[in-house]
DNA sequence: TGTACATCAGTGAACGCGCGTTCACTGATGTAC
DNA sequence: TGTACATCAGTGAACGCGCGTTCACTGATGTAC
């Protein structure tokens, strides 16, 4: 056990407790004995539940957080001053997130849980966190998003835009109970990746629907 | 203090608390201090902390889902047999969900919050609770949809259906929080009706987009 | 090269706390005879 | 009409439990002289 193995260890332990119970449901004490590892040794290495939290989500986030942010300036810059439509931003965001997974430990779809419940769980702590930690690119992102749907009133950008956050975290939250849903109802096997080819041509629809009266 | 009205003060109590702060983040001693009602009376009129979670959902999907099935057959009945088109299915729900607060005692935000929790939050006893108490609706519902969108294959349309329903759950979770946002970025007031009102057409374009490939 | 000390990852046990639940009890009201 | 008993809403205090956190400690490794 090479120094400092513990801290990985905890962190894959608590992403996968996490994205299967949620935070509060998941006790330092589940993830200690999951990850084989003392259990002071959270608070040693982390200082607290809450920092932990935090670090389980910098480990994913920063990684998604620097190519999104990459690959929107090289594809702007292809674009030539033009404005990037909505399939190829969402095309990019989606890309972006399947590309992290390979630098984490666990696979997308747990990555994706995990988006999930930072929007649908988070206890303030956190959200605060994210937002300070990753305005650039959200910034970054929000600009794109501004230009690729001029013909929307800020009012209205801002409510489809967290329509289409809500349709996304709430999706990938559940995304494990519905697969098993489908496949036992209909024999038809759902791979996070297919899921997110059917979400995209949603979203994009309706973000540009015609604005209501 | 009349006869059990002990019963509506803990249920009133809970639900706010609830709305606000999710299930497991909210104790039996901060609901019963709330009610002004001792500590015991929970355990004494409902049996356990889970028992009045569902008390709680029960108080008003029972009645939205009584308005609904009554809505759906006395709308299908003039529709003479031909299926009804998406727009007015989604607006009889919405107007099913928005009567049924006067026979509560909060307000529609309260209400739409929980709705919101119940699907994101939900902690297994209520999912099967609400899958069991309330699937004819559900299902009769299901039934309508199926007819307005005949172009969907069914593994299209239950993704889809998921889709809308969590872009509401979501939404309506933290519809306080984004209120506060874009009240504070752009002096703009939304009421939840307002809100609704504008996801409609979001649901109803996504539902509707053309299928990929 | 040897010794003394500092640093650091990790440990085992305990701490205090808030939780949901239980239990013996009270006091008001209704019912039977 | 009066008495004995049953029912029922509500209470106060305690129960045991699992939680996040703390603390004194160990033992290995690195550093200074």
């Amino acid at each position: 056990m090479a120094q400092s193995d513990t801290v990985d260890r905890i962190l894959d332990a608590a992403e996968v407790l996490f994205a299967e119970r949620g935070f509060s449901e998941t006790s330092l004490r589940m993830i200690t004995s999951k990850a084989n590892v003392n259990l002071a040794a959270v608070n040693y290495h982390f200082g607290s539940k809450n920092a932990l939290i935090q670090a389980v989500f910098s480990r994913f986030l920063s990684p998604f957080a620097k190519n999104l942010e990459a690959e929107l300036k090289n594809v702007s810059e292809k674009h030539a001053e033009k404005p990037i439509d909505i399939e190829t931003l969402l095309g990019i965001v989606t890309s972006c997130i399947v590309r992290v997974p390979t630098q984490s430990k666990t696979g997308v779809s747990v990555f994706m849980r995990l988006l999930g419940l930072a929007y649908t769980q988070s206890q303030g702590h956190l959200r605060r966190y994210l937002e300070q930690e990753y305005s650039r690119a959200f910034k970054l992102f929000m600009k794109h998003m501004r230009e690729a749907t001029p013909q929307l009133s800020p009012v209205d950008r801002f409510w489809r835009i967290q329509f289409m956050l809500g349709t996304t975290a709430f999706t990938m939250s559940s995304i494990e109970a519905l697969s098993d849903i489908i496949e036992n109802e209909m024999q038809v096997h759902s791979s996070t990746e297919e899921v997110v080819k059917r979400l995209v041509p949603f979203l994009a629809a309706g973000l540009q629907a015609p604005v209501q009266k």
